[in-house]
DNA sequence: TGTACATCAGTGAACGCGCGTTCACTGATGTAC
DNA sequence: TGTACATCAGTGAACGCGCGTTCACTGATGTAC
């Protein structure tokens, strides 16, 4: 019927394929070595033909913040899925872990998300702010499952009047059904995290405790064995 | 004497106001940003001329990474020297505040030491590592201190072998006489505080705690507490 | 089935730009006699 | 004190490069009659 049919299959092949070959290229360069003609120049293909595809530089890189954003939140939902659901201890783990094992995989996509912002370019937040929310969200909904089956343990009798305010305005605007002390926890474990796997992306952890995934494992255990009284530690 | 004393002072001033300039402009477009040509026009001169004072790009960069190292640790080590000795909690607790205050007030150069490398630009280890190291003893030594005088609560009693083991060697290499306990707890306090300094300078943190100082000043009191049982919290 | 036509992915040349680096030089400054 | 000379910070032109983006175009593909 429509006479557009022809190419509709490729054109999403090629979107694709442009986004395989920047991100390879910001392997290899840095993120902010990203060019559309060296990318065009890998295609075998001339420069001008990308705008077929994204009208500009800055468009490129948004549609590759935005599927690192949701990859990264991808791969943390779906190794939560591996565990039956009433083993917070464990799904936390393999959550976590997941996080790790992404960052590592994909380095470039990590800092594109958490790192430098390239020169030149400012991400929209009404495109970002939606996609970085769903990886909390996953921490966030285990949490809350284990608060309501009484296995969380909240010793934060005193939070700053400040930050349990604010804490509560997001839960509201979001309409997360937790305590502000969940929210709290949840963002610990996110300056944690990011601050364990951000330091061993930048190879700074290694030459100091040598098994960065033990000293991983031994962090993250001790965090969730501190929040989770009744885990057994051995998933 | 010397045929040469004509320049030799505003020499020096030279090669500070090119780094002035370099940071400022690393300050505008982000630490991939910078360049020569840039800096040459500020400081109206011609790009040439920076040649007489830098022998490349890269070794300006070297240069400004060298500094910046310098700068963080002095910061941490000043802020040390104004609290009685004795004093360790209060100790601890300058000296990661003033890690904060100066990755706030120098973003760009803390984003040049724990950032993305800038594209193009590799780090010669022998003149970075020594460096870095300087800000990690400032926190040993206290801790140390603090282990000496009976203050130091130490509760790893299951490390990772591997970890264990690696942490020692560094400790032997580079002359600490801590037990291996004390350079974990140094780690961990390390991770922490870029997972929480990192994710505030990228403006991830605002959003969800609102008030950044005070979520910071909770964190790092409940980690002081932790480790020094008879800090009294008010400094 | 055959021909005229519309679509549109990709081309090639060009734009204006900024970059790091080299080179032979200029001309003010200070030194030596 | 006056002149000849050496120093050397900074100049200006040029190199070869890569970049994002625009524009009029080509030519294979598929459609309509």
């Amino acid at each position: 019927m429509s006479p557009r049919t022809r190419n509709e299959v490729s054109y999403e092949a090629v979107l694709e394929a442009i986004k395989a070959t920047a991100r390879q290229q910001m392997a290899a360069e840095g993120t902010a070595g990203l060019s559309l003609r060296a990318i065009a120049r890998e295609l075998n293909i001339t420069a001008p033909a990308l705008y077929r595809y994204y009208p500009s530089r800055d468009d490129l890189i948004t549609a590759l913040i935005f599927d690192a954003y949701n990859a990264h939140a991808d791969a943390m939902a779906q190794a939560d899925g591996t565990v039956p659901q009433e083993y917070y201890g464990e799904r936390l783990w393999a959550v976590l872990a997941a996080y790790r094992a992404w960052a590592l995989q994909h380095p470039t996509d990590f800092q594109l998300i958490y790192g430098n912002p390239i020169p030149g370019y400012e991400a929209p937040v009404e495109v970002t702010l939606p996609a970085a929310r769903r990886a909390f969200e996953v921490v966030v909904g285990i949490l809350a499952a284990a608060l309501h089956a009484g296995a969380l343990r909240l010793d934060f009798d005193d939070l700053p009047p400040t930050v349990a305010e604010h804490l509560q305005q997001v839960i509201d605007y979001e309409g997360y059904a937790v305590p502000v002390q969940v929210m709290y926890l949840a963002t610990v474990g996110w300056t944690r995290i990011h601050g364990l796997v951000s330091l061993e992306l930048f190879n700074q952890t290694q030459p100091v405790v040598g098994d960065t995934e033990a000293f991983f494992r031994c962090e993250i255990e001790r965090f969730i064995e501190a929040s989770l009284p009744a885990w057994d530690h051995n998933p």
